[in-house]
RNA sequence: GCCGGUGUGGUGGAAUGGCAGACGCGACGGACUCAAAAUCCGUUGUCCGCAAGGGCGUGAGAGUUCAAAUCUCUCCACCGGCACCA
């Protein structure tokens, strides 16, 4: 054993050990209990950063852990291959994104592997592979054949200048960001997912999600967005013409006193002769800053009370929400009050204040025209009706189901349920993804590609101009085909398939070996539902929310039997760095800068916030620099002690030297005692410590502690995984064996068992090091193949302990007593204390709280 | 605007109704050294006090309780999500 920790040394072994020994390999084994271990995917951008080292540090701690614990566990990685980046490169460097890609991947995985991290290689998923995308294609023509797949028209982002699409965020400010031209929206058939078929069960599932962080919960449900309410047709006054809308306030039908339609609804192209001026409204839609409208010169009539209201264009109005008109009620809804206000409409007062509503019985029921009498604002709560025919006096919850009833019942309309979710929309304009399985004919149409002639393979022989759209329609060899039905001329679809989509199964993908077929039920059964996933808060809602939607898919189509996914989610928090800013020279690199002076221009540095890592603010601490100068098993230590996994966490240079010296004290500790360490280990077993009369005092102290730190690891580990707190334990309990001396021969047995235990618990954090000295106390296997250490509860125990005595609450002393004490007894000690009875002297004791082992606190009366 | 989160020493954080500040960083003092680094030992919330001891203290204010960083209410600051969703 050497005396110094030589990291590069011994991560170079112990990876090479690992792999020699297959230890990460894993088998489907239905008579094992399984764990599944996922972290999310990178993108193989070209380097690993802090937060994918954090990410994979949490991930690694949990599968090793979980090993330990004698469960069988999977533990894969893989690659998010396909995406514009790499499109990119192929346009500004010439290198191909195939080319691009795999180097990246290449480069990464030594990354990782540098990392110490316990993949199941043999599984890896590289979704640019054929063999991993035909899958996709596979999907959409099962979501096709049940009807969850369509083509229609919708808008992209297109830049007449380089005559391409653009992806939303290449459009910053609303211009390219190659050319600075003014981006316009473009028309365009795309293909959909049909989410929103599955929005009601998504959002019931929901409440199944317990083991996930409540705000992404939060976050998927107002996503999904339900809301319950009404629709109604409105005649148009002299035409045979109904206007429909919606609304979740039903209760206010009698004070709608006009309508709002949205400028692209076909009834607006039809009702307003000025298409100059409703070209002025659609160039307002979407404007939130500004509330603009056009009389359309025509009237509807509202069905309950057959008033003849005016109808208008509205900006505000979405023709994506509802059915794309609405019904304005000023008195009970700011937005129309507005409206009203700017176009001298009338407000009428429907619903009032429940408590008020005695009060303004008997009051006038005429409509309050509101130069006459002004409410200050619309009252949007809800309260009891006025007003409102037969309905006033009823409370706005009644009346919404009343309301809603009658409706119905007289054909004006129909309950109905309204989500924000939209359909998903696949379709990308680009090269590098999924060719999108379809093929359109000059005589049949649209044909799915037969499931036999997948996968659809992309081709490699295309250039990159980044001009005219995607390189696939230059692609004769691509573009030209036979149609699969009739053999005649036919072409391929060009576009290809959001990224989303491949991300939305690999993990199902992951449960069968490269050559098993990846819906291979057995794998699959076994294997799934992923039992921790771990990963970023950015992808709270769309990756979770599609993966969830394909696993309700792949449930319906038979392969699997769960619809969730992700059992439990860690979602963790960023890592975040100081920055530096220099006034001339902008954001400086940390070596920019030395006494807070900026050594370019000599002029006084700015402390920044304390920001997430990137690049563009120069606050990056490359992995690779810290694996050279400290190991992977530090950067590991540091990143997971420094702050619990769902919370940010600030680097701190001087925090990672903290980390390294701990291992080095470790270190330093057993090379000290290797040799006593090697002829302790023959002379006891484990569990020979029930035994105290064998061991002498200040060994039996470190005995506790040992099996204190053990179940205070444990516990850690498995209540929401503080990986920080199970590491400053493992702190305190090096601290003790550190000043442990053994006297008699004896303690050299307590101090083995305490080291032995240690490397075990530090294991799962520090890999290579705890296999290292693992190998240096004398052991022969692998630490990995060594349960998990459990700890003795007797010998945990403290035989004496301090309670804190209180007077009126205050802490007023301290007394020693034995363990178990009875609370009579502990209320008597207490108060036999000599300072006690000082502090009480002579008043009035009125109450005594004792809480067993910790404190008593003794209330007395004021004097 | 709506929803959610966070707020604790010089600093990252610990304690989720029962000793506020575990563990780490930094700082200070000491040992080793010709010296420095590294390492080791000790001190370190703050105020008053020579000391013994005492007062104060978890963003601010109120409340519940024998007891509140922790529960409730009001407010402030910062962060995140959604945002004309009828």
């Amino acid at each position: 054993m050497k005396e110094k920790y030589d990291f590069h040394e011994i991560e170079l072994k112990r990876q090479k050990y690992w792999a020699e020994r297959g230890l990460n390999r894993t088998e489907t084994d239905t008579s094992q209990e399984k764990f599944y271990c996922l972290e999310m995917f990178p993108y193989p951008s070209g380097k690993i950063h802090m937060g994918h080292v954090r990410n994979y540090a949490i991930g690694d701690v949990i599968a090793r852990y979980k090993k330990m614990r004698g469960l069988n566990v999977l533990h894969p990685m893989g690659w998010d291959a396909f995406g514009l980046p790499a499109e990119n490169a192929a346009i500004k460097h010439g290198v191909h994104p195939a080319q691009w890609t795999h180097e990246n991947i290449d480069f990464m995985r030594k990354q990782l592997d540098r990392m110490g991290l316990s993949y199941a290689w043999d599984r890896e998923v590289t979704t640019c592979n054929p063999e991993y995308y035909r899958w996709n294609q596979w999907f959409f023509l099962k979501l096709l054949e049940r009807g969850l797949a369509y083509r229609k028209s919708s808008f992209v982002n297109w830049c007449p200048s380089c005559a391409t699409v653009l992806a939303n965020e290449q459009v910053p400010d609303g211009k390219c960001w190659r050319c600075d031209s003014v981006v316009i929206q473009k028309e365009l058939e795309q293909w959909f997912f049909k989410i929103t078929h599955y929005a009601e069960e998504l959002l019931q599932d929901c409440d199944k999600l317990a083991g996930w962080p409540e705000r992404v919960v939060l976050m998927q449900k107002h996503w999904i967005g339900k809301s319950e309410g009404v629709e109604v047709d409105f005649p148009i006054e002299g035409l045979d013409e109904k206007l429909r809308i919606f609304t979740t306030r039903p209760d206010t039908l009698f004070g709608v006193t006009f309508m709002c339609i949205a400028p692209g609804h076909t009834m607006a192209e039809r009702l307003v002769e000025d298409k100059g001026k409703l070209d002025i409204i659609k160039e307002k839609y979407g404007k939130v800053e500004e509330k603009a409208g056009l009389f359309t010169g025509h009237y509807a009539i509202n069905p309950l009370t057959n008033r003849k209201i005016p109808i208008y264009a509205a900006n505000f109005v979405l023709m994506e929400y509802g059915t794309g008109a609405i019904m304005s009620v000023p008195a009970h809804d700011q937005r129309d009050f507005d409206f009203a206000k700017e176009y001298n409409l009338p407000i009428k007062v429907v619903i009032v204040p429940e408590k008020s509503a005695e009060e303004q019985k008997g009051e006038s029921t005429e409509e309050k025209d509101f130069r006459t009498s002004e409410p200050p604002r619309a009252f949007e709560d809800e309260g009891t009706l006025i007003n409102s025919g037969r309905f006033s006096g009823l409370r706005s919850s009644e009346a919404k189901q009343e309301i809603g009833k009658y409706v119905e019942e007289k054909g004006l309309g129909k309950r109905t349920v309204n989500y924000k979710l939209r359909d998903w929309g696949i379709s990308r304009q680009r090269y590098w993804g999924t060719p999108i399985p379809i093929i359109y004919c000059e005589r049949c149409g649209v044909v799915p590609v037969p499931e036999k002639d997948l996968p659809v393979i992309l081709p490699v022989d295309v250039k990159f101009t980044g001009k005219g759209g995607s390189p696939l329609l230059e692609s004769d060899a691509f573009l030209n085909v036979k149609c699969p039905k009739c053999s005649g001329k036919a072409r391929r679809e060009t576009d290809t398939m959001d990224t989303f989509v491949d991300s939305s199964w690999y993990f199902v993908r992951y449960c069968s070996k490269k050559d098993e077929n990846p819906m291979d039920k057995g794998n699959i059964d076994y294997w799934m539902p992923v039992d921790q996933y771990i990963g970023g808060i950015e992808h709270a809602v769309l990756h979770l929310l599609y993966s969830r939607f394909f696993t309700r898919v792949l449930k319906d189509l038979g392969v699997l039997e769960y619809g969730e996914p992700f059992k439990n989610l860690l979602t963790q928090g960023m890592v975040t760095k100081e920055t530096l800013k220099c006034p001339e020279h902008g954001w400086l690199f940390p070596e920019e800068a030395r006494n807070e002076k900026c050594t370019l221009c000599g002029r006084p540095v700015e402390l920044g916030r304390v920001e997430k890592m990137s690049k563009s603010k120069r606050n990056v601490i490359d992995p690779d620099v810290l694996i050279n100068k400290y190991g992977a098993d530090t950067m590991r230590l540091f990143s997971l002690f420094a702050a619990p996994p769902e919370r940010d966490l600030e680097w701190s240079d001087k925090g990672v030297e903290g980390a390294y010296r701990f291992l080095n004290r470790v270190w330093g500790i057993i090379y000290k005692n290797s040799d006593k360490l090697r002829v302790a280990r023959s002379e006891l077993k484990d569990d020979n410590f029930g035994d105290s009369s064998l061991v002498t005092r200040h060994s039996l102290l470190l005995l506790r502690k040992t099996h204190q730190t053990i179940r205070k690891v444990t516990d850690d580990i498995e209540k929401d995984y503080h990986l920080n707190t199970a590491i400053a334990a493992l702190m305190e309990l090096v601290n003790d064996i550190s000043s442990f001396n053994p006297e008699a021969e004896e303690d050299w047995p307590a101090l083995h068992f305490a080291i032995k235990n240690t490397l075990m618990m530090l294991a799962p954090f520090a890999p290579h090091i705890a296999e290292e000295l693992w190998g240096a106390i004398g052991e022969k296997d692998s630490i990995f193949e060594h349960p998990w250490p459990a700890w003795n509860e007797t010998l945990a125990k403290e035989e004496e302990l301090e309670l804190v005595v209180q007077v009126n609450g205050k802490l007023r002393a301290r007394i020693v007593v034995p363990a178990g004490l009875s609370d009579g007894e502990a209320q008597q000690r207490s108060l036999d204390d000599a300072k006690v009875k000082e502090i009480i002297n002579g008043k009035q004791i009125r109450k005594v709280v004792v809480v067993k082992g910790r404190l008593v606190n003794i209330v007395t009366s004021n004097q």
